[in-house]
DNA sequence: TTAATATATTTTGCATGCAAACAATATTCT
DNA sequence: AGAATATTGTTTGCATGCAAAATATATTAA
């Protein structure tokens, strides 16, 4: 009847299903670094910036903050950093990569690769072009969440 | 360093970032279902087709076979569907949609269009763009997990 | 200064997502 | 027929994601 609530013309339901299949394509190649998918996302923050608020890493990694408590538990538990309670304010919390964090960069590097060679049905022309819609609608989609929950 | 660790360089990132935007997106418009996105997901494929077997909806939705398991039940105690078994085969169980899981189709109606009235950053050109891109990147990730778990 | 308010982080309760193990039922092979 | 194998669903254990409540510490207002 309604087009508009079938699934497939539904743009949400290819990001939950994108998202997930992201997820266990990632599974096998994070094996040697053992860690999860969203773990490896707070890696790749503290990668680009170490030794930044638990606060910042939330921002820029946009993990749930409770959800990142519990991460940099693991990773803590894992030996890949150490998280230091700020001097100033003692409310903040430092988030540094140990020694064996930094070398994982070293062997995560090759990672972003090996799934682009395994998924290459977009060129690099395609995929710039759908970054920049999915930014486009990632951007409208911030400010409709706060529109919708008025 | 490499820049192909960079979180915006990730496409994966923005899937992942988007898709839990989506979801609490669609969270206050759902209120009046009372029902979760998933369990939104599960109700657009009965809206399509009632009456299907269980492994037919995971199909459709993408729904992880034993989080269904939960979500019918759920669904199910909300009086949105019942589950009968299979005659010829029993291992097989049927969704059927109640008449109150019927009609909630035209409560949800508006859903999509409530959406899309507040995200309208992408005109219906790039839209479709977009779908027809992440489709594509999709069908190349399906076959990726596949030859990843070698 | 003291009370009220704001901020950073953690905790809690609930709902998945995922992989692997299981249970029940079917099908196939010998 | 009978055992081995395959298929459909459910269960289990672990790791988030989300909202709301709780903590600890800062900041602001009276």
């Amino acid at each position: 009847m309604t087009d508009a609530l079938r699934l497939k013309n539904q743009i949400c339901h290819r990001f939950y299903t994108v998202s997930n299949a992201f997820t266990r394509a990632y599974r096998p190649l994070l094996k040697k670094l053992d860690i999860t998918y969203p773990q490896y996302v707070a890696m790749m923050g503290l990668w680009e910036q170490s030794g930044v608020t638990i606060q910042e890493l939330v921002k820029t990694t946009k993990i749930d903050a409770g959800a990142m408590t519990l991460i940099l538990k693991k990773l803590q538990s894992k030996g890949y950093l150490e998280v230091v309670q700020g001097e100033e304010d003692k409310r903040t919390r430092f988030v540094h990569l140990t020694e064996k964090g930094k070398a994982a960069e070293n062997e995560a590097e090759s990672i972003p690769q090996q799934l682009i060679c395994k998924v290459d049905t977009l060129e690099r022309e395609e995929a710039l072009t759908l970054i920049s819609l999915i930014d486009k609608l990632s951007q409208g989609l911030e400010s409709a969440i706060c529109k919708l929950e008025d």
